[in-house]
DNA sequence: TTGAAAGCGCTAACAA
DNA sequence: TTGTTAGCGCTTTCAA
């Protein structure tokens, strides 16, 4: 199982070894002839090039740490692949984290990414104080944070309009003709979500609507928690709304399950809209109308911004927002 | 943003640098004071170690290479969840790759992770010719195959017991009643899915039953290609199946909106049984009944299994079968 | 165009 | 218990 080397080549081709990795590394100071000669016994052996060796020496890994809360969540794991897509077309590798929400994992894991030389680091945060706690890392390893929007921070983001994207909705559901729109899952503890429920607020104020809220204190966005809250809400003697817009598209689903219980039904006694559009809205039999977040742009924008940061050893940062886009199914009805 | 390395701390203090590896390593051969100093300037100087310099001489990365078809699939980002999970407990990370199904593409990924010096690979194969294409790396590098039953290729793998969940699944309609099962997507060019289709068989067989197939030609295995087939499927004149047993639970989704659209009902006119477990068929409105596949399981097996071989050098190998369960919901009624 | 040699940051064998 | 030194496999000056 001993690997060969580029002594071992450099013996067999009887050239010195930094001639074999003049002729591996593709510089031009080297003639053809030894090149292809080399290539060849190189091809023969069975030689590959020994990338830890190679980091050494360039203060390079050409890897990428990404910290997830998990990957096992729809939204993520669509995420990651994009993200692993973009990293690749640039010539890195991803070392796959999952943070569980859990802080002092996630600095853990900040330590470990930074121990084991990766070049950046593609943060999902584990939660609003992420950026306070990771503060200390942040200046020895370039890192972009990912989803969340850091609003005034120091510190580069890339996130979707999270304002405009709820805006979007409620225009839409005002359109449809609704004037009772309730905002389910409004939550205090991400900036995110505040910007949600902001946009909400903001389009009811300008269309003349009164705003509604069912607020998520547990702050889980788990589809049983959404089911748990709407089981409460719609248990209530009355119900003053035609519309729910969730804060997101687990916790549509979950309203979607306490619906089906309770005997109401979707679109046609109530409209529903969602906000991420995570691959299970599109599922048959649930046919989500919601706001998606681009998934393969974001992980665009982010390698773009995190390989820029990383070449030009950049200290300023860059705060880039993408914009949401409606994505009508068949949750929402005109009234 | 320079780091600051084992030497730095050595001066700063006032020892050789191997002393302070010692103190690192927590190694006995150094006294309690100097050790306890050497930490303490550790933390000041907030020093971590360079992982990449440690594998050059270890020989060892504890970096895991991780090649799935791709991570934006239920099945496959559940199985990634609990393997970085299982494989953090063991010290190791996990390098991310998707092959997309293409076997060029992991033939690539396996030399690049070779490269990196991984200290073995798990792999959920592109497809029943993966073996086959990559032998010449399965001697360099420690592997597991994962979810692909490889019958009596010599390779180590870990998969769930398909023949026998396949026959649980008739074994069940069964006792709800159904005597005409349809299996829907049996495919020729895996062994996986020639074993679910045998195990159905040999039920039917010991059970008096007349198979009954509707063959996926395409070997898709996604929600689009089940509606297709679905689609064609109830277009025919008479239906001679009071149940469906899907290939795959992506394959049922696909069924479950053509019926949808064509007016059938779930469970009333038509069972539905799925295979696998994924994460959607346990959503609201869906509620597959299926087979599962115990991702946790496989991924904890599929660990133990590598790590064994990646310590002991093993040469042989181990074919790991689990069995799978059945998972009852709410998408087969008794007749 | 090629070779010799230094050095990346660390561990481990050997000496003191 | 501690220090000295070689070496992991590679890239990159500097000399030839």
């Amino acid at each position: 199982m001993k690997n060969v080397t580029i002594k071992d080549v450099a013996k067999a081709a009887g050239v010195s070894y930094s001639t074999v990795s003049r002729a591996l590394s593709g510089s031009r100071e080297i003639s053809h002839d030894t090149r292809e000669r080399i290539l060849q016994v190189c091809k023969e052996m069975n030689y590959t090039v020994n990338t830890v060796a190679r980091s050494m020496v360039m203060k390079s890994t050409r890897l990428l740490g990404l910290i997830l809360t998990s990957v096992n969540n729809p939204f993520m794991s669509e995420l990651a692949y994009y993200i692993d897509q973009e990293a690749h077309m640039r010539g890195y590798n991803i070392i796959l984290c999952n943070s569980s929400r859990d802080m002092d994992q996630e600095r853990e894991l900040f330590e470990l990414m930074i121990g084991r030389q990766v070049d950046g680091i593609l943060l999902c945060p584990a939660g609003p104080g992420s950026y306070e706690r990771l503060r200390p890392y942040l200046s020895r390893i370039p890192t972009i944070f990912i989803g969340e929007n850091l609003r005034e921070v120091p510190e580069s983001y890339v996130s979707v309009d999270n304002f405009r994207g709820a805006q979007i909705g409620v225009e839409y559901l005002y359109n449809l003709g609704h004037r009772d729109i309730l905002y389910f899952g409004r939550r205090r503890n991400s900036t995110t979500h505040q910007l949600r429920a902001e946009g909400y607020a903001a389009a009811c104020e300008r269309l003349g609507l009164t705003p509604m809220y069912c607020n998520n204190t547990f702050s889980s966005t788990s589809i049983r928690y959404g089911y748990d809250l709407a089981k409460q809400l719609f248990s209530q003697q009355e119900r003053r709304f035609s519309a729910i817009f969730a804060a997101t598209d687990t916790n549509a689903l979950g309203i979607m399950q306490a619906a089906e219980e309770m005997g109401l039904q979707i679109p046609q006694d109530l409209s529903l809209l969602g906000f991420d559009n995570i691959r299970d809205s599109g599922l048959p039999r649930i046919e989500l109308t919601t706001i998606e977040q681009p998934k393969q742009l974001l992980a665009n924008v982010a390698l773009d911004t995190l390989v820029d940061k990383i070449q030009n050893e950049l200290s300023g940062y860059s705060h880039r927002i993408i914009s949401p886009a409606l994505i009508e199914r068949n949750s929402c009805r005109k009234i």
